[in-house]
DNA sequence: AATTATCTTGCAAAATCTTCCAATATCTTT
DNA sequence: AAAGATATTGGAAGATTTTGCAAGATAATT
């Protein structure tokens, strides 16, 4: 067996079983462990796997679509760091919009003790402020689009064109100098309106996104006031979107 | 098992039962109190997980349980006949408007088989679809009111005033001979148009609201088409509002 | 205030990782 | 096809990390 199959193997191996140890993994392609790590090693520069203590856990799913869960633990701790960040940009009777998605689900858990007025379309974050009772939370109508939780089609639109705010805090599933893409079409009238909607646009996007196109165009870098990303983000990229006078916030 | 796997089963263990002691996270993952003391303190800074004396709470409550539905058990079992019996009358193609309520909740569990248009101003509703594939779920804007997670105010109400439905299904404070009658000011009006919105309407009763008057005034008898109840009705009032003409279906 | 339970810290044992090396396999050149 | 060059593999020694335990510190309880 080449070395190119069997990495292809342990790869496809994580994907089923999320976590794996040396040992298994050893069994599972029939190698010594020694080798085993150095494929854990390749397999780990092209960010598809992280090497752990004892093992190697899958790191991105295969697509770029998330899929929204409070379990997701896909670069997890930079989601909080970009959370706590991205929350002490927020005044307390500040208003905010908050788009969907994992990024901005952390940053909503840390708006908690801020307790600025809040307009969402996710349904997960207007979960999150469900028990909470001193917020006003607004909740945009919609269609429920399954398994993101997101409220979506005219009746988001509509309802997000009527709404203003000091502030949007956005995500995206890309950012390059061409500007911000997103998969999903669904989201892009709704993202734009929110946009609109707000004085000053936020974006959050964790280091992997940096660079990425996705599918749909969503608007351009003069529509970002501020981008709040983790340490990992390419350096380069980031000064040329501070020349383009983007304020970049690095968490850590 | 590698740490991050046993983090892993840590964070989904306590999904499942928010809290936990040490000595029982220890015991789940086979490993001693001290390891599973560095491990809260990792899972800590992620932010999902809140360390206390004895052990762990979870922070990121589990996506598909409300406060409200998980606490309240009372006539549980009625609830969950009623609910059985009040989906049977409803069709595949039909558009149904969902009030909010623990009983209506029960309602909505044996919806997602019959799969009709549902439209609901619930959340704890809304995020029951929001994992089925199939299903159409309108939620209509409004104000997230706190602890109940029904959205509210005049969103709410514009939103449901421009809708349509072939029935509702509704649930309130109480039933007697006046009428219907609930506690919260704030539902009343949402409630008023959700029954203009229906061409039929059911109520939902547990037997404990037979005879009772609420402190709010909702409707008269004529706007009831159908009630659902329990075995435990008073027979006497369930005989007068047939004879008002009230379908009423006993559950059992 | 005393008592019990739980937590933090430091430490030694165990597991795992890195680095290096010899053996084997694969590729190149003649 | 043979010989040499290169790459890959499995293993071993030492470095590093993780683990479980114990002692002192801290918090909760009576």
């Amino acid at each position: 067996m080449s070395s190119e199959e069997r990495q292809q193997r342990i790869a496809s191996y994580l994907q089923k079983v999320e976590f794996a140890s040396l040992e298994e993994l050893a069994k599972e392609v029939d190698a010594s462990e020694s080798t085993v790590r150095r494929d854990l090693t390749a397999l780990e520069a092209t960010g598809l796997v992280k090497r752990t203590h004892g093992g190697a856990r899958l790191l991105v799913p295969a697509t770029d679509e998330f899929t929204f869960s409070a379990r997701d633990t896909h670069q997890l701790e930079e989601k909080e760091l970009i959370g706590k960040a991205c929350a002490a940009l927020i005044q307390p009777n500040q208003t905010v919009i908050i788009d969907a998605g994992t990024t901005t689900y952390h940053v909503a858990r840390h708006l908690e003790e801020i307790a600025p007025h809040i307009i969402t379309n996710s349904l997960p974050i207007a979960q999150l402020f469900a028990g909470a009772n001193r917020l006003e939370v607004v909740v945009t109508g919609g269609v429920i689009y399954p398994k993101l939780g997101v409220l979506v089609g005219p009746l988001t639109v509509e309802a997000m064109k009527t709404m203003h705010a000091d502030v949007a805090i956005m995500s995206g599933g890309g950012i390059s100098l061409e500007g911000v893409s997103n998969s999903h079409g669904l989201l892009i009238d709704i993202q734009r309106a929110m946009l609109h909607a707000a004085q000053k646009v936020i974006f959050c996007f964790d280091h992997t996104k940096f660079g990425r196109q996705s599918v749909l165009p969503l608007c351009g870098l003069e529509a970002i006031d501020t981008i709040v990303t983790d340490s990992k983000a390419p350096r380069e990229l980031v000064n040329q979107l501070r020349k383009k006078n983007i304020e970049v916030i690095v968490a850590k």
